[in-house]
DNA sequence: ATCAACTTTCAATATATTTTGAAAGTTCAG
DNA sequence: CTGAACTTTCAAAATATATTGAAAGTTGAT
């Protein structure tokens, strides 16, 4: 397979993978597209890439800034703006586990803990199994959301060391 | 705070949280009322509870039984179908991630597989990165592949074992 | 075998999301 | 200060996704 198809291949696959996870095609496929650039491009370079709109490919990037994935270069000299992507994946991932564990985990924990405060008759079996579905939402959560922190603040690079080994 | 408010308000959150994660709001707020109820309920209940029709309700619970989530309960001497979810919050989120793994990330890790096999010149700097870039997301892939697979068949239940303790 | 009760399907419709592109805003060299 | 180069915004248009509801299909009691 020859290296431009292969890039094409992976852009287009990583932004259905992308839609399928809740995230906008067209962003995934902006990151895909600065992932396999070796050097930052300009907005006018995406759009002409994936032949879309400058408003689509500026908003995107704005996006994808605001998730800690991509840069804003200024190169001496010129006038425009250029991108570029943080290419360890390892650090790409935990990024990502960050941001969408402060957007939608633990806002969602949060409101767990308040629904849990029911001022019926405890006893009442439509009560009690509500409290138990809610309390088992949130303990699973909260494991969740410390084995992701653990991994994110992790000193040791679970990618590359041993942390991982007893799943093998 | 109210038993029904309380349904209520998780049904719908829950619902707006599905659709942050790539999944249909009806269906997730249908599993989300079927989680909350005490007893089997039908189509009818279904309808009546989330003001949606009768098309939707049959269409979504199709899926939700699909990914192994609700069951069809005959009842002897009624004509309707009755419909329950599992309520054990483990057995879901195993559930739920058996099903993402085999839909989204192992096809995902088949493709990257594909896409390293370059034909051309392998000390170019441009195939270089784009192997390296689609090495690192199969290892990433791989990684979480074997942790949640280790998940989902566990025999201890890491809900309530120990197997997390290591992350308090 | 009939028919009422119930379930399923899917084309048409409605809604939500994404994309465009032109206008407004910003920046900076001369 | 001016204006060309570039970036940002956002209302309108396009597209994708979800929902409806009526017709077709199925089931089972009589």
């Amino acid at each position: 397979m020859k290296l431009a198809d292969a890039k094409q291949q992976f852009i287009s696959s990583w932004g259905a993978f992308g839609t399928h996870w809740g995230i906008n095609r067209t962003m995934a496929q902006i990151h895909a597209l600065l992932l396999v650039s070796v050097s930052p491009i300009t907005q006018d370079d995406i759009m002409e890439q994936l032949s879309i709109s400058r408003g689509n490919v500026n908003m995107n990037i704005r996006d994808l800034i605001g998730w800690g994935l991509v840069e804003r270069i200024i190169i001496t000299g010129e006038r425009k703006e250029f991108f570029t992507a943080e290419k360890d994946i390892w650090k790409v991932a935990t990024q990502i586990i960050k941001e969408r564990k402060k957007r939608e985990l633990d806002p969602m924990i949060r409101l767990l803990a308040q629904l849990e405060n029911i001022d019926d008759d405890k006893k009442d079996k439509d009560v009690k199994q509500f409290i138990e579905v809610i309390r088992g939402i949130k303990k699973l959560g909260g494991q969740a959301d410390k084995v992701l922190g653990a991994m994110v603040n992790a000193e040791e690079n679970w990618f590359t060391g041993s942390m991982l080994k007893m799943f093998k």
